[in-house]
DNA sequence: CGATTCTTTGAAAACAGTCAATCTGTGTGG
DNA sequence: CCACACAGATTGACTGTTTTCAAAGAATCG
């Protein structure tokens, strides 16, 4: 599996074999069933989490019990909650495993030194940066500019891969919606 | 006026003199009256800019003509179009003064030649990428998962400063609402 | 001032949420 | 392998929220 995270990386920038043995020397895979937790609210994040196989879901609870869906990660994509790593205090966030998954984490400590031995692990890593910021304006502009099919239309066309994959609740609260009104949209959007 | 940016530096990193030189040969100081924009949707946006005075706003406009803003920024913050400045390709948005502001900017390949000579300031970037990765994701949870007035309540209690300066309209913006929704939700706080 | 832009208000319509019931599919234990 | 339980998805009727459109008041700027 970890050479899913190899390709991944060697894909993007240049390493050399020497590199490469320093990163696998602080990587731990980890697998997890459907519906394992990676994270759990309360809990400190203090690793990075690369996706090899599977799909995960970061989402919030809040006082009514609903849940509300941050981000969801498929391969060769990260997860975690930078926040609590950041901040060193406890997550608000869950993480969990929509799908049979594996993961490599890597300790933040040691992540850190490799940003700053591997110079090319740290432009990868400040890619990814500026990506997850990206994409985050992305979704913050659909949020507070689209009605709620248009918000649909947006996802399944800008992320069929995940929207294929995930059960429509799930959906219903990436998009801030409830389940009842996707289902309703849904059906009105195939009767065109 | 640039040594409100140099304040802003020295607070967070030290820096010997003569890197603050070298970040000063870089800077250029411009002045934008309240309604000039600093980038054009369309324009390719090849800088940094940094706020010494004065309040800017990022904002869309969609094909109905309704503005969508994406973000309010002020004294002591960064302004820009990342995605732009990345690919190379025109911006979907607009950057505008709000208030007569002051601004350094500094072009992008020189910043990036800053960020390699000079680690102190490499860290202080990076550190200000992971603040707005929070920041908006915080923004996301907000936006998924509150109310109108939720909404509103969140902002002007986690954003007071931001809150004060702006029009009303443009918090609407801001927030995914009209400005007559936001009215009658601040007529009915205010009964509270 | 006068003109423009911003804010507020009202009434009606569109939209999305709630609650309850039914339908569907999946997986598990007997 | 079937039957049952359970979670997820859909549907209907109703409620509540937000938008739309139109108009009237404020506030601001030249």
């Amino acid at each position: 599996m970890l050479d899913v995270f190899k390709k991944y990386i060697t894909d993007k920038v240049v390493l050399s074999e020497t590199e490469w043995s320093q990163i696998e020397a602080v990587c731990s895979l980890k697998k997890l069933r459907k519906h394992q937790f990676l994270l759990q609210e309360g809990d400190i994040w203090r690793t990075h989490a690369f996706i090899c196989q599977g799909c995960l879901r970061r989402y919030g609870i809040d006082d009514n019990g609903i849940e509300h869906t941050i981000q969801f990660s498929i391969e060769n994509w990260w997860a975690g909650d930078r926040e609590s790593l950041m901040s060193g205090t406890p997550s608000k966030y869950n993480i969990d495993a929509i799908e049979d998954s594996t993961v490599v984490l890597i300790k933040n400590n040691e992540f850190e030194t490799l940003c700053k031995l591997i110079p090319a692990f740290n432009d990868l890593i400040n890619n990814i940066l500026f990506k997850s910021l990206n994409a985050s304006q992305e979704r913050i502009h659909a949020s507070i500019s689209l009605s709620a099919e248009e918000k649909y239309l947006h996802f399944i066309k800008n992320s069929p891969d995940i929207a294929a994959r995930i059960p429509r609740h799930m959906m219903a609260s990436y998009l801030g919606i409830t389940p009842e009104t996707l289902s309703r949209i849904r059906k009105q959007v195939t009767n065109k």
